[in-house]
DNA sequence: CGGTCCTTTGACACAGGTCAAGTAATGTGG
DNA sequence: CCACATTACTTGACCTGTGTCAAAGGACCG
């Protein structure tokens, strides 16, 4: 982490089409504010703009959860590692999204950046002592957690039971929803993760992932404006392999 | 569903080591309460046990969602169904669990008893309407939100990464660990679920889920008391072999 | 006691993993 | 601005873990 400032409060919103901390210079999606400029304050002397560089792991697994983020700009990767390295990425965050909900007080996954990443941190007790009176703020943490609920049980059925080509033509059009919904373009469609990462999300390998991008591309399904930029030239076509996404 | 009674309402308690109604006969591993008596019986007038089959369906994924339920008896699955019969298993339900929470107004999964299993059911408008005067309720229902979303996350790196072998261990052994938080005979450990069940929840299939099965069996790591009990005869070993759970 | 469902086992096939090599893109220091 | 290293991506050849298909034994039930 490279800079640290103070900044005023995240500010939690609905997920994807969210607003981000009012004054970490980041646009708000959405400004749908869900507590009130007194309780702003007494949220904001606590919060920090962190920023993060490419590749440094900011949360690791198994440590304390003493914060809680918001992700204001950016990309980054949420992951778990078996004991001997194999590694499964459960989730990419772009801005909008929050992490750092636990029932433990341990961080259940590490999480790195990607691209240049600025976060805006919160204290998590801090937090978690306003709930009760910030039922509001509440709600919308429950909110959001049942939404990733919702996608995490997606990604279990794309592990458990979808073939290789299903799984890469479901993940882009899984970019084009959320770029959609963050009102950034959806297609062609950025690809800001390695291929690495995407097969480590998919539960693949390297190999696989280039070779289906590539006989997607040959079959004039998907067309490759460049390495992270994707075109989705027959949307009907892939939402059809894809089984319902 | 067979039968329906008018009941003291569900108690929102730590997942796992949880309370069910109060009033529904069924013991309540601990007593934990987060409202009190008045408030319970505002939530109580509109909470009912409901009496379901083995097989039986109780809630289609798609359907709106009308109620929020608490397994107060016998054990369920959640799955979802890909358009060509494709299924996955995304989770078990045992007493003290509940079902319904979603971000949007329906439901993200079916969910079918697996045995005799008896819900308390209450209308998600109500508890939602609920929530902002009872901030206790809520947080606990972020708690058991935060809960499941962290199994979910172990769930994908099963599915993502983890063999056959690795995969069918770890499955026991997180029967065993649920059994043990309930209170029951964690081994030999009751598996109530069909071997078909398993696949589908560990992204195998019938077949290889027998196969090895028997494999652990001869190489002396379990012990098949019969075909729904299973004796973890080297803990350590195996747990060596699931790779961390 | 015949039917249905669950489980196990075997033989074989294939999707996707592994290993290896080559190419392209990006950055670094001289 | 150019050697050179590094990292990301692609492609090919081959291998293997798990799926598929088939069959048979057992448990349960009306």
């Amino acid at each position: 982490m490279t800079a640290m400032t103070r900044a005023r409060p995240l500010v939690i919103d609905s997920h994807r089409d969210a607003s981000v901390c009012l004054t970490c210079g980041a646009r708000a999606f959405s400004v749908c504010n869900v507590i009130d400029d007194a309780d702003l304050d007494r949220l904001s002397a606590a919060s920090m703009t962190v920023s993060v560089q490419p590749g440094h792991t900011f949360i690791q697994e198994g440590d304390p959860a003493e914060h809680f983020f918001n992700v204001t700009a950016g990309t980054a990767k949420l992951y778990k590692l078996l004991p001997d390295g194999r590694r499964q990425i459960t989730g990419f965050l772009f801005p909008g999204d929050f992490l750092g909900l636990t029932h433990n007080a341990l961080y259940a996954y590490s999480a790195e950046a990607m691209t240049a990443t600025r976060l805006c941190r919160f204290p998590r007790k801090k937090l978690e002592a306003l709930l009760d009176e910030l039922p509001k703020l509440e709600q919308r943490l429950l909110g959001m957690a049942s939404h990733e609920l919702a996608a995490a049980q997606d990604q279990m059925v794309l592990l458990g039971r979808k073939s290789a080509r299903e799984r890469v033509v479901s993940f882009l059009l899984m970019l084009s929803g959320g770029a959609v919904r963050r009102g950034q373009p959806d297609n062609p469609v950025a690809v800001p993760m390695t291929r690495n990462d995407i097969a480590d999300f998919l539960g693949l390998t390297v190999e696989t992932v280039s070779r289906t991008m590539t006989q997607l591309k040959t079959q004039h399904l998907i067309e490759l404006m460049d390495e992270k930029q994707v075109r989705l030239s027959r949307i009907e076509a892939l939402r059809e392999i894809a089984g319902g996404f």
